[in-house]
DNA sequence: GTGAACAGACCAACCAGTCGGTCTTATTGT
DNA sequence: ACAATAAGACCGACTGGTTGGTCTGTTCAC
């Protein structure tokens, strides 16, 4: 039962349809290559899934689940909203360095999920997409961020503010994952709080311990 | 020679094509679906591409060249940065309008596109990417910006902003591309402007004129 | 020996692209 | 004025290669 489920056969098609997915697309990359490329056959790969489709579907699983999972932990841990903002904006970020390809693939190829599974995904997507929009609603209810703020247009502002790192972040890029993290939660939170709550500093203390702009 | 042009079989053939990518992918259309859904042949299809992927190629083509050319007039037509961002921005919304068919089949499928069309692509995409961050320099070298600022991921943000529009953005939503434009233009103008710039009002006047949040 | 894990030859469907041919319109020669 | 000719627009059966998926085994652990 040992060293079983690293080297598993089935963990290690994911991980190798994953970057072969990223690079070339779904459409780009076929069986016969994922199989060659993991050293393995036609017959071990459809003894572990389904279909091609059914690996397409995993990749996405995998990922928003772990988005979401964060997300409900950072909304059940703070109150404040500003520090639940910051929190789930630092968390969402942190997955680029850990689901970069996934991620990748999950924007560019969701149009191919099949139905089935395409409505298991959608699901923990909007899930995900109304705890940042109730952060919102509720910063604007505690006085914390600017009344005029129209929540769910700036929900998808902020998610795609981040969202679309995907497209240009890179691991060996001259900024950390943190140091991005925190500009963003810096534009954001000048974005949306008030100039009371943004000179109170309640945030901006942590920032001014450790500046981290430096061009 | 009237009528010609408007309904010339190979406008026919882009404009289906673009639908019918939007909804279901690159690679979930054949070549036999789109010259049935036009009402044309095989032979037709070829008289006038000379490739699937050529079809692909004119629909990135036709959009970024739009959107490169008015992020260009603005950028000429406005010297204060935050004019200049804000000149672009609203452009750049205003497409989404336009070209949203176009601008979802060039963030999907942009992969597939043959190397030598996606150097073509690309270029435009880069010039249209500097216009952006050199505003945000200009904007911080002659003190509007706030000095922390960092270029190229504000830059980044904020296209990433706008672009995930193509996501959510429904002609028929409840907010009018023109409120959504000025409403990212608002977020974007606080996250970015010292406070000094941001209480001169230098741009808030016409905001004020007529506020647009209603929730 | 029994079942899970894997191998790999095979297949049916599909799909981009071709090619010989037709129809229509414009041009030319007389 | 009009036949002859050329050219572009379009047709659609066909093809050659590819691809996801199947099926009949074989290996090996327990």
């Amino acid at each position: 039962m040992e060293g079983g489920f690293i080297t598993d056969l089935r963990n290690k098609i994911i991980q190798k349809a994953l970057l072969m997915f990223e690079k070339h697309g779904y459409h780009g990359v076929t069986v016969n290559q994922i199989v060659e490329s993991v050293g393995t056959s036609k017959g071990g790969f459809y003894h572990h899934f389904a279909s091609k489709d059914e690996l397409l579907f995993v990749i996405h699983d995998t990922f928003i689940t772990y988005v979401l999972e964060k997300a409900t932990i950072a909304n059940e841990t703070y109150k404040l909203p500003t520090k639940k903002l910051q929190a789930i904006i630092k968390d969402f970020v942190k997955v680029f360095d850990l689901y970069k390809p996934h991620i990748s693939v999950f924007y560019q190829e969701n149009i191919y999920l099949k139905p089935e599974y395409e409505i298991l995904i959608k699901k923990k997507r909007d899930q995900f997409k109304q705890i940042i929009i109730s952060a919102i609603r509720e910063g604007k209810e505690c006085g914390e961020f600017r009344k005029d703020l129209p929540v769910e247009i700036t929900g998808m502002a902020i998610l795609g503010m981040v969202n679309w790192a995907y497209k240009w972040y890179k691991q060996s890029g001259p900024k950390s994952i943190d140091e991005i993290g925190d500009i963003f939660v810096d534009l954001i939170l000048h974005a949306v709080l008030t100039v009371e709550s943004l000179s109170e500093s309640k945030y901006l203390d942590q920032l001014i311990e450790k500046p981290f702009f430096t061009n």
